[in-house]
RNA sequence: UGUCCCAUAGUAUAAAGGUAGUACGACAGAUUUUGAUUCUGUUUGUCGAGGUUCGAAUCCUCGUGGGACAACCA
């Protein structure tokens, strides 16, 4: 068996397991739930998931809450949707503000080993204070206060004696580190906002740098794999670590993933929903996991693509072809064949007169199959009649060469019925193009054909006496530009305006019956999935993805 | 004019000092009752200059380019 090559992550775990430095290694998964997952989480969500299960181990789900103003539980209960709609079982449901007493003693005993102090500063005073990455910071007048005094300052903070921004708790360690991470970081400060979880028990809150890497540390957590933007957090992760002296965590990080043609911030994305530049979180336009969900992508596919994109360490913007690639590699194999035109043309078959067998009234039945690359040979039965719709782009009245479909005097099969032949073109007296009278080919019945006749072209048609409708809500491109967010001025104008059409078109009848989470391809027209908006009196469908088009119109 | 991170086909990712490979894309052809699928083939790459070495994408130095860092956000 070949062996798959390991990314750098996966290399450090198993030389940390030969070195027998962990049993058993420990990751998580720690979104903020200020907002809905997106596809970089998902990058995150495979890697930290898959690391547990191929080295062994677990995963645990912390929501990191520790800003209660922008947190609230619909995220939460998206978030556990989403992962596990990916397919991945954490081990344990965390929380950051589970450890809000654990976190306080832990400042306590900083301040008490001389390393913690309160700061009476401003946000403004301490930001000049703090200096630049140029030049170093200086120390603020209330950096020598008495252990004595910071333990009974912070104990008033706690006790909701001050107002926002009256005092904060910062680390003590050096106002002209070369890292500005390292200039006295602010440890907690004083919120009275009402927490989703907490409620209003606390009123001073720890901020990232004292909750997550002590999250980590009180999980046991051995691999704590973040963003590239953590990377200047690493030496402070550490220094508290070790000042504490608790389970030593491991921060690694890797590249945000960013995918073409569309954002990949919380922020951005929080933006286009709250402007209504599309219709919330979970608009199939949207590149979150609840987006692409709802749009028809499955969870394999979404797995498979953060596998053979991979990790590293380098800026990246992933293509969205590969993404595509990978859906329509997965429906391909899942999806039920329909026949659907999305933009009619009538034709008459005048020589079609209906068999006397005949089930349906003015035609006969025809069975057509479900998936033709699965050998289960499924079936569903199609109604044929004399008046069809057939999609107006597969008839050109002068054809260039190399034009498969239908043109005056040409032929084509319609699929799984009969070859016909275009004998006259009516116009109306605009001359727009109303109709086709076309003939069959007794003999060329699909399956049994005896009229020896070759054609080039197949295409797809609907029986009008039969058609039924729906509305297709078809998707493109969010934006215009490959990458909006390296673009000059603001990403929205780079928005793509028809990245949602909406039409109408008319379906073979068994699509009345179809079901939800399931996935079909209209044939020559791309994969489809029933949207949560759907009814019994009018379907919606939302187009996953288009098929590959090889077709080059001469035009 | 600081510190840190990064640099391999168009994109993404391998090659742990020893043949630069894979996937997607693009292009061409075969098959096809979906111009889909499937199959075959083609295309394009180690940022630059030095150094170490029998041998460098890999190690070192200096450049160049991109990114991160001055929130009481995460």
């Amino acid at each position: 068996m070949e062996e798959k090559s390991l990314n750098f992550i996966e290399e450090i775990i198993e030389e940390d397991l030969k070195a027998g430095k962990y049993k058993t290694i420990v990751t998580r998964f720690p979104p903020e739930p200020n907002g809905y997952l997106h596809m970089g989480h998902a990058t995150s969500i495979c890697l930290n998931f898959g690391l547990s299960k191929k080295f062994g181990g677990y995963t645990n789900l912390r929501f990191d809450d520790t800003n209660p103003v922008t947190e609230e539980t619909e995220y939460v209960e998206s978030i556990k949707d989403d992962v596990r709609w990916l397919g991945f079982e954490w081990k344990n449901e965390l929380y950051a503000s589970d450890y809000f007493d654990t976190l306080y003693g832990f400042a306590v005993k900083l301040i008490n080993k001389g390393l913690a102090y309160v700061d009476d500063n401003s946000a403004d005073v301490m930001a000049k204070e703090k200096g630049t990455p140029t030049e170093p910071g200086v120390d603020s007048k209330f950096r020598s206060r008495s252990i004595k005094e910071n333990l009974q300052l912070f104990e008033e903070m706690k006790a909701a004696k001050y107002k926002d921004g009256e005092r904060v708790l910062r680390a003590k360690i050096d106002m002209s580190h070369v890292n500005m991470l390292m200039r006295d970081p602010v440890m907690y400060r004083i919120k009275h906002a009402h927490h989703h979880r907490t409620g209003d028990a606390w009123c001073i809150y720890p901020l990232y740098d004292f909750a997550h890497g002590q999250s980590d540390s009180i999980e046991e957590v051995t691999h704590s794999i973040c963003t590239l933007e953590f990377v200047p957090h690493r030496e402070l992760y550490d220094w508290f670590i070790e000042k504490l002296e608790i389970f030593p965590s491991k921060q690694y990080e890797f590249a945000r993933r960013n995918l073409s043609y569309t954002v990949m911030s919380k922020r951005k994305l929080l933006q286009l929903v709250n402007e209504k530049h599309v219709n919330g979180w979970d608009d199939p336009r949207m590149p979150t996991i609840s987006g692409y969900r709802r749009r028809g992508y499955t969870p394999e596919s979404i797995r498979d693509f953060c596998d053979r994109v991979g990790i590293a360490k380098r800026d990246n913007v992933s293509d969205l072809s590969l993404l595509e690639a990978c859906v329509r590699e997965d429906l391909n194999k899942k999806a039920l064949r329909r026949m659907v035109v999305m933009e009619p043309l009538k034709i008459v078959i005048t020589n079609y007169v209906s068999s006397e067998s005949s089930v349906v009234s003015g035609g006969e039945m025809l069975e057509i199959d479900d998936n033709p690359t699965d050998d289960k040979n499924d079936a569903r039965k199609v109604p044929f009649s004399k008046e069809l719709y057939i999609e107006q782009e597969d008839f050109m009245e002068n054809p260039p060469k190399k034009f498969f479909r239908l043109f005056p005097g040409g032929m084509v099969r319609l699929k799984g019925a009969y070859i016909i032949k275009c004998d006259e073109v009516v116009k109306d007296a605009a001359g727009n193009i109303t109709e086709l009278r076309c003939s069959y080919i007794p003999g060329s019945h699909s399956g049994n054909d005896t009229s020896g006749i070759k054609v080039k072209g197949t295409i797809h048609w609907v029986s009008i006496p039969h058609a039924a409708t729906a509305e297709l809500r078809l998707y493109d491109r969010l934006f215009k530009v490959e990458d909006p967010q390296s673009e000059e001025g603001d990403f929205k104008d780079y928005i793509n305006p028809d990245s949602l059409q909406i039409i109408t078109a008319y379906m073979e009848p068994s699509l009345k019956d179809a079901q939800p989470n399931t996935s079909y391809q209209f044939i020559r027209k791309g994969y489809f999935y029933l949207d949560k908006e759907s009814t019994k009196e009018k379907l919606v469908f939302n187009r996953t993805v288009t098929l590959k088009d090889s077709f080059k119109s001469p035009l």
